[in-house]
RNA sequence: GCUCCCGUAGUGUAGUGGCCAAUCAUGUUGGCCUUUCGAGUCAACGACCCGGGUUCAAAUCCCGGCGGGAGCACCA
């Protein structure tokens, strides 16, 4: 401990420039982390849940720990059966290494066993009351009249339960914490429910008992062998909760944390509305660039490791923050820029004539901080060589009087022709503005804005390998290509 | 209504009694540079919720307000 003291305040000195670091977790050993993830298998990853992925595999990296994705399947009514395999694709998307999945639905008879212990010990009920009565008792903390049923009538009915002799709604198993408990929130909730209307995506309809997430959370993160769980703020009552679970049969908890609220602005995750739109047409899938879901963002072309710097920069505090997308885009431009071939882009092309030279070479670089990757050449002829430009570049160019043709030539315009002024580049000493232009090998090219509008135009013609790859279109924007033949399509990923 | 959590610049973050007239990032503005409105570079702007108290000393500890969030589900 004092040694770990003494470093940090040598440290402090030294350091110039601090990296944001995620503190260490209290009790952690090296070799001996065990995490979780634990999604409900409603449909894909989005942006949400990044955080708490992104978090836990930071950990186990730097604990050198296991990280257990465990799917929470104990609602059929929210299951999407292809989420099963799409967690896993984001995850591994994400960068994030799991060691171990686990799927509840597999687990139930184990969950049942400890419910009978449970029982044994006179620490849960089945309560047959309607759900409303029951949970108004509770407000006024008043026991049920099932609360204080026998172990021998308790067990009887669960066995029933099991059995199928109640109907749905008509009877719960319901975990005893503590009537009188100042915290409405904590008093006795419901460990396992009956469903019979929707059969499980996986299991069919083999089991009409349910567990609830608080009984299987506290039953998996001990058995699992969970040291240190890390999730959202929302999570705070229900850790209590399962905290008299851990009492009752003995368990050392693991170390709990939660971290404050994200809300992310613009941006479109609800999975059930999603789900919906994507039935009606309204969104292309679940990598729709319109939506926050991981595979929308990496269809734009946000790197995983943006996000991860991210959320590693928001730390595990228990404020509640405020997703910016400006500084997730500050992160992947830094990644980007370095990567990401530059080409020519015109939106809303107008063609351009340029008279008084006969021909014309163009030859920029790729990329103009490492040219040694090679560069676009465009060698135009013609009486009069056309080229095109967009529709602003072209007003503002002729209000200007003159313009360069980036890496091409300096023009003067006037009547929507231009004549040809030499290729000295010391005009742009005398405010010249630069302008994109296409040369007529164009290819068509429309960009997917993430706001749903489209941008029309001509790009110059793209080499088979960029498909897929994140480039710049010089004075618009990084896209990401998404298809090169028969015409362009990318998606915008910022400035 | 009850219970819990939280409150440092626009946003995120560092800071656990003195080295804080407060760090870093992002953002904004301006300069330089650049054949992109990208990158780079230099500078500026911008914050300890309020009020008491403890102390020689408080962003940091205590109390009270105020503000924000979450939960009180037979969802996760």
């Amino acid at each position: 401990m004092l040694e770990r003291i003494d470093s940090t305040l040598t440290q402090k000195k030294e350091k110039v420039e601090r990296v944001h670091k995620l503190p260490d977790l209290p009790g952690a050993v090296q070799g001996k982390v065990v995490m979780r993830f634990a999604p409900g298998p409603s449909g894909p990853l989005h942006l949400g849940h990044t955080r708490v992925a992104v978090l836990n595999d930071e950990y186990v990296k730097r604990y050198d720990g296991k990280f257990i994705n465990r799917i929470e399947d104990t609602n059929p009514d929210k299951i999407d059966p292809d989420a099963y395999d799409m967690i896993p694709e984001d995850l591994e998307w994400l960068g994030i290494k799991v060691h171990e999945t686990v799927v509840q639905s597999e687990r139930f008879p184990f969950y049942y066993d400890l419910a009978r212990q449970l029982i044994k010990m006179g620490k849960a009920y089945i309560c047959t009351c309607p759900a409303d009565d029951w949970r108004k008792m509770k407000e006024e903390s008043r026991p049920c009249p099932h609360h204080d049923e026998s172990v021998e009538v308790t067990m009887e009915k669960w066995e029933k339960m099991l059995a199928g002799h109640y109907g749905e709604e008509k009877a719960v198993f319901v975990v005893k914490t503590d009537l009188n408990h100042p915290n409405p929130a904590i008093r006795d909730f419901v460990g396992f429910r009956i469903v019979t209307s929707t059969p499980h995506p996986r299991q069919g309809s083999k089991y009409c008992v349910y567990p609830m997430m608080n009984f299987c959370v506290a039953v998996d993160d001990h058995f699992l062998g969970l040291t240190h769980v890390i999730r959202g703020k929302d999570h705070l009552n229900n850790t209590l909760r399962q905290e008299y679970l851990f009492n009752y049969f003995g368990w050392t908890m693991p170390w709990y944390h939660h971290y404050g609220l994200v809300s992310i602005p613009d941006a479109i995750l609800k999975t059930s509305t999603v789900g919906k739109g994507i039935k009606t047409g309204e969104y292309s899938g679940w990598d729709d660039v319109r939506l926050g879901t991981v595979r929308a963002m990496a269809k734009r072309g946000i790197q995983a490791d943006a996000i991860r710097a991210f959320w590693v920069d928001c730390g595990i505090k228990e404020v509640d923050i405020e997703f910016s997308w400006e500084t997730l885009y500050a992160y992947n431009r830094d990644r980007i820029d370095k990567i990401a071939d530059r080409f020519s882009f015109v939106p809303e092309p107008q063609p351009l004539d340029v008279c008084g030279v006969d021909h014309l070479d163009s030859k920029a670089p790729l990329h103009p901080d490492h040219p040694e990757r090679g560069y676009r050449e465009h060698h135009l002829s013609g009486k009069p060589i056309m080229v095109f430009v967009s529709e602003a570049d072209l007003t503002q160019a002729i209000e200007a009087g003159r313009v360069r043709l980036k890496d091409l030539a300096n023009v003067e315009l006037k009547a929507g022709k231009s004549k040809f002024i030499g290729n000295d580049l010391a005009i742009l000493k005398e405010k010249v503005k630069i302008i994109n232009w296409v040369p007529d090998s164009y290819q068509s090219c429309t960009v997917f804005m993430p706001d749903g509008s489209k941008k029309v135009g001509y790009v110059e013609r793209l080499p088979e390998d960029e498909a897929g790859k994140v480039v710049q279109f010089e004075r618009f924007g990084f896209v990401r290509i998404g298809r090169i033949s028969p015409d362009v399509e990318a998606y915008y990923t910022h400035n």
